[in-house]
Formats: structure tokens, sequence, C-alpha cells
DNA sequence: GTGGTCTAGACCACA
DNA sequence: GTGGTCTAGACCACT
């Protein structure tokens, strides 16, 4: 697709900082992190991420120029993530004038999600199921919370919930490449999403309840089928509200 | 799945060589260039992977180490690429010690190849079938010569026909990601195994043939369905031969 | 004047990339460096202003940011200095706004400038005169060509020229302290105003010359007579500039 | 005249608790706070310097390995000023070591008092000459003192009130660039002297009113000339005591 | 041989 | 114990 007729592309050398910023952006946006939070130390994150503190502080750099996160000096300081600031309107103007990325990236969404649930189904074990299932509770807990206080669950916490789920199914297929291609699809479809579903998917848990089952019930068809109306619930809930 | 709890793994800076290296060696794997072929001009490539010659170098000397290709000095000559020795002991002893990989990687393949091969029956054009069509006669003629001459079709004919065959099929599928996955699964699977098919898979255009069929009837689920038992029929070889 | 009434300053730690800066600014400034000219490797600047090659690398990125120098990378490469972007109606506002400051500026040029210039003809020794004459050449011949070639002589090489000149009557007054206060005091006037000179001061060398002649004669009086009024000439030529 | 060639030096980077040591040994020299005296809290220190607690620490924790001050801890604590431990024979020693900046420093003053002597003779207002004369005042009558108690005048505060009016001459030229000129003089000059002047310029004060009468009589000839005697009648007493 | 980047370690200022 | 800065040295890619 994008190699020449002699297969043969450009190179290009990432630099380590640029790895660097998009783990601490990946991680971030798919709510391993949630505004308020603390990123670990400069010192630590060079230690996880095997490169030196120049590296990190690079990244750090950049997230910070971008407001992603906040430095605070001292002891007791740290780096504080920020919540991002989505902008729904330019949002949808940038969807709108990329009609064709955002299907797509829910094509793919819908492959890989769906195979993924289907060989959760089929390889789960009572540690997944354990997992998933407390995964669906905290949802439940945080959006009736948001609904009595009458205050919308905040965007950031619905996504990480949301993120965990979706990658705890893919987790339960146990198989590392489709995980990272879960993993890399909802990167691909969420970065400028976000703002959009707080408000608008609240019985999104109601669906991971069914996958859930499906899952735990070993079938197959069942929790592919299931995974994929999902996310074609959400692609139709993104497209109404594009077409606004 | 390789990340930590903390959604963050160790980042590895890839040297420009070595990924001009992996391009190479792809390239030629992929059977985009076949034994006795030149390679492009130093120059050329350099121009081709954008970046300098002196990259370009230290992937050439690399493999001309390996003994992947031959250089040759003066006017006429250039990098020539010689024939792989591959080792069939040594590449079953490392696949029995990577079941689980092996496992994975067809899993992988038969979900993303299967999709391919579903979107391409569905979003199919007509210079798709066309340009499918015409793989399919080359190995047809390709197979036929390598029997009447009875000298084995040549490894990497067979690699490089049988490759762009599937990356035809995932281009047709016309979405970039799942190309790239495609690619990306191929890639996992291919590289220790080229011994083994060329002399195992002779009726392997057969399959091609179905799913070009299934694909050009716009049927997705047998197009999907028809790839999937290609692929696990390969799965299956490949797993006898391991046994033995 | 700035210190609060019990003698205390905020103090403000200076980083090393700054001073880096200033030097390598002032030296751009005082015509060290032409535009054209490359500055002294990465490697040779970290020796010369003994600091590691990470700080003159920041530096050098402000500079480069600024436009202020131009980074040529590969062997033959290095920094090449771009003649800085006056803008003499910004210059003209920006001045006529900071009245008081130039008058300042001007006073202090008179005193130090005036005092090196008596102490430099009561101790100037053969090879002191022997530098400013050269330097009279110099300029001259420069004048010239300009002229006969129609072209407006180079402001940079006019700057050159001047602050080698009256830098080097400082020099020979032989006391740091007052070299020091005639190098800060030009550059306070200088900055701004490079953009001013080089077409109004076609005559400044006669003054430069009558300069060299009290400091020869050995005449502290009429030397600081001189140059006081060579400073004062060309304040009256600003100042009538500056009402148009 | 420190620059190389090319116009760079080394560029050496301060410590902040060496610049707020600077800080308070300049405002301990120039008399802002005279032996007996409680400096500052910590915590005061460090919001006037705009520096954490922890620099004014460390450099307070050197003034007290200097005896410069003396610590005293809990209710009523604070730091002391002590009495400077001059040395005399040690001074001496120093200074014939250093002859020729000695002169370089008095050559300097000479320039920068004297010219900011006739800029204030010509820019005087009222306020400035009853500032000066209050300080002639205090002046004469701490010297009356001394002498009638046969207590030499304390060293520190001669110093506090010299500093006072020459810094008022300065501060009455109404240029900045000067006034920061004279200061760094008298800083140059003054560290090593202070033991020598409180005995030896009993009659320093005389000097003082002539320069204030020429000021107030608006003779920038003779304040710049009465001025310049004044310093020079210092060096001369300096050099007389460094020939003993 | 140039600039570009990274590493490992150190010291500092901050809170 | 945090971030901020600097050092010394290394390797790399470029031209």
């Amino acid at each position: 697709m994008t190699t020449s007729s002699i297969g043969l592309k450009p190179v290009r050398q990432i630099a380590a900082h640029e790895l660097v910023l998009d783990q601490m952006r990946r991680s971030m946006e798919t709510g391993q992190f949630s505004p308020g939070d603390r990123l670990p130390s400069e010192r630590e994150l060079a230690e996880i991420l095997s490169v030196s503190r120049t590296v990190v502080r690079a990244a750090i750099a950049i997230l910070e120029r971008e407001g992603r996160i906040l430095v605070r000096r001292g002891r007791g300081g740290g780096f504080i993530v920020q919540a991002p600031t989505y902008n729904s309107t330019e949002t949808r103007r940038m969807m709108r004038q990329n009609r064709e990325g955002v299907r797509d990236a829910f094509d793919y969404r819908v492959i890989v999600e769906g195979a993924a649930s289907r060989l959760a189904a089929e390889r789960r074990r009572t540690a997944d199921l354990a997992e998933l299932r407390e995964l669906l509770t905290s949802m439940e807990a945080a959006l009736l919370a948001s609904f009595e206080e009458q205050t919308p669950m905040k965007v950031v916490e619905f996504q990480r919930l949301d993120s965990a789920f979706h990658l705890g199914v893919a987790r339960a297929a146990r198989n590392p490449s489709l995980y990272d291609a879960v993993e890399d699809a909802r990167r691909k479809m969420w970065l400028p999403v976000g703002s959009v579903f707080g408000r608008l998917e609240k019985n999104a848990n109601d669906r991971h309840g069914d996958v859930l089952a499906a899952i735990e019930s070993q079938n197959g068809d069942l929790a592919e089928a299931t995974m994929e109306a999902h996310i074609n619930d959400t692609r139709s809930t993104l497209e109404a509200w594009l077409q606004r």
C-alpha cells in the first residue's frame, strides 16, 4: 500500500525521545493515567523505558509545552497529568474532513476486536472473567454516581474504564500480536474522539455486559458478534453526531 | 501483553542502517529480488530509502557478510542477490522451540487475512480482480514449468508470487491499517519458514484460485472462510513437517 | 540605584548556556564574525568557552531559532553566521520610545571611551599605534571600495572595523576594567543601531584618524577631546535621524 | 583584554549560593550591616534574594565558617554580624603583590567617579544636595564622636558613610550605567582595603565637603577635579602605607 | 570531521 | 527525593 513497486520505502529513524513520547501519550490516552495523577519520576521513567533521563526529559518537555502535563518541582513534585483540552467543534470539523479515515479505523477495530472477543471466549480463564467483571462493576458504579450527582462522568474516567475493558478482552485472547493490534486500533480511533463519547455512551456498559456474558459462555460466534455490534453502535453514534 | 501494568514498555531506538537492513531483507524475502538480480545502486538505494549512502553501505556490508548478496566492483558491478542458504534442520529446531509463537502467528494471520479476504470480496474493483488473476496465472505457469523441468520451483520465486497474491488481496480490502497488519503478520511468520514451503505447497495455487473466485463472486463469508482454510492448511502442513 | 534600602537585590542564577549565548551574540554584534563566516565547531566552542558541548548546543539552538546562524551538517558543515535582519523603521520607533536610554548610553560612552582615549595617549606603545593605524587603513580601503563600486559598504563590515578601532584604543589604555566598560558601553549602544550607521557615517574614519593622531602625539587632553567629539558627532547624527 | 582574539572567553557559571554570598558580603562591606546587627531571618533573606532557603543556608554557612557572622539559635536568635578581623600585615602583603591591580582599580575609580561627580554637578537636584549634605553631617558627627571618646571610629561605620556619599554622588549623576560602574569600581578597590582606611582618612570628610560644594555650585570641571583629587589622595595614602 | 543524539553520572536548587 | 542543569564521552548520520 505504502511500498513502492520495488518493495522499499523510505526509512525514518525515530529518535528515542519520540518513542518515549509515543509511549507516554499512549498510556495517557488509553487512560493509564488520569488527570491529577502523578507520573512516575523522571528517574523511574528512565528505568522503565530503559533510556537515559535526558531522553525522558526531552519527551516530558514536549508534553509540558502541549499542556498535557504540569511540572511541579521540589520534593513532592513531579509530573501531573492534566485534563486534555478537547474541543468538540474542532474535533467534529477535523473528523468530517477525514470521513474515510474514521471509517477505516472503525472497520479495523471491528475486525481485530471482534476476533479478540471470539478468541477470548474460547480461551478465557477464570481470572480473566473476574477481572472483566470487576471492570464492569467499576464502570457501572461510576456511571451511576455520575447520574445521581447530575455531574457527567468525567470523560477521561470513562475512557480509562472503557479502554481497560476492551484491552482486558484482548488480553484474554492470549495473542500478543492481536493485543498490540487492538491497542493500536483503539489508539487510532481514540485520540480525537474522547470529547464525544463521555457524554454519549451512557449505555456503553450494557454492551460490555453482553460481551462479557458471551465470553463467559464460551460462545465464540456470539462474543464476536456482540463486540462487533458494540463497536458498530459506537460508530453509528459518532456518525450521527457528525451529521448534526 | 508486553506492557507493564503501567502501560509503558522499554523503547529501543533502531539505527537507520538496521531499518534499511530490514527493508532490504524483507524485499528479498518476499521475493522482490531473486537470486542473480542486481539491486539498485548504492546511490539509488540511498535515494529510495531517503538516507545517506553511509547508511546504505552499512546495511549492504552486513548483507554481504551474511552472504545474502555479492558485491561486484567496477563497471557492470553492483550488488548481486545470492540464493539464501536455508537450513531445514536448523529451522525445524528453532520452530519447535517456539511452538507457541508459531501458533500465535498463524492465529493472527487467520484473523487479519481472513478479514482482508472478506473485505476484498465486498470492495474489490475490476482492476483488483485483473491483478489477482494475473498473479494466479503467473504462479500456475511457474509451477508448471518447475514440474516439467523436474527442477523444483525456486523457493524465492514461489515466495514472491505467494506474497504478491496475499498482499494483493489485502490491498483490495482498501483498509490501510489492515494492509499493514497483513504485511506484519506475514513478516512474522515468513522469516524462518521460507525453506519449508517451496517444496511442500505445490498445490497452493488451487487455494489461491478458490480465494479469488470467492472474492470475485463478492461472497464475503466464503472469501473469509476460504482464506482461513488456506492458511490453516499451511499451518497443518507446517505442523506435520515439524512432527517428522 | 537598583539595590533595596538594605543593599540586597534578588540574585538570578544564570544558566551556562545563557552565558554562552551572551558571549556569542556579543562577538557577532561587535563584528568578530561577519555574515557568511563559519563559527568554530561545536567542539572548539566548547573548548574555548570551557563548557560541555551540551551547553554550546543549547546556545546554538537559540541562535538558530532566531535566524542569527545557519546550521549546516556533515563534513564541511558548521554554523554559518547570517546577516541580522535589521529593520530601520522598527529600530527608529524603538529608539524614539527610549530616548533617555539612548542619551544615557551615549553619555556613558563619552565618559569611558574618552577616558580610554586619554589613557591610551599616555600609555600607548609602538605596537598599539601600528595596530590602530592598520585598522584605519583597512577601513579607508573598505570605504573607498564601497564608494567606487557604488555599493554601500556592508553594515556589518563597518561595524566590525569600527568596533575593532574603538576596542583597540581601549586596549591601548591598559586598564582591564576600563576595557570591559568600553565593551559594555558599545554593546549597550550598538545592538539596535547597526542598521543606521552603515549608511550614515561615511566620514567616520576622519575622526578615527584624528583620534589616532592625538594618541600618537601623547596628548591626553586632545585624545580625550577628540574621542568625545567623535562620539558626540555620532550622537548628533543619530538624533537627526531620529527626528526625521 | 581578557578575551581571546576571537572575542570569546570561558564562561563560568556561578552557583546561586555564591551570588547570595557576594550580595551579603557586599552589604556588610559597604556597611549596610554593622557588627552586632542582626541580619534578616533566613526566610526573609530567601524572600528578598528570591532564592530558596537552601541557598541562603549555604551562604550563611560559609559566612559562619569565616567568622563573619555568628549564628544564634532559638528564640531571639538569628545571624549576628561580627566585626571583620582585618589583618593589616596580610593585607599589605597581598596588595604589594598586586600593585598593578591596585593602580588599575584607582585609575578606574578616578575615571568613573570623576565623571559621576561632573555629571552630578550638572544635573543635581535640590533633593540630591540635601541627601549629600546630610551624609556629610552624619560623618562629621561620627568622626567627632570617635575623637572625643578617644575610640577610633569604627571601621565599618566609616565605610558605610563613605560609600553612601560616593554612591550618592553617582546617583545624582543620573546615569544607570555609570552608577553601576561606580559601584563596581568601589567594590573592586574596597574589599581588601577596609582595614587601612578606618584609621588613616580622618580628614576624608573635608574632601567630601569640597566635592559637595563643587556639585552645589554646578561647576562640573571643579566637581570632577575635586573628586579626582580626593581619590588620588586616598591612593597616595595607601601607597605610602604600602611603602612602610 | 561536522552536527545530532544518547548515556551515565554528578551536583544543584527546590519544597 | 523531586526536577533542572551540566559534564564527559560515545556512537551515529551526514556531506
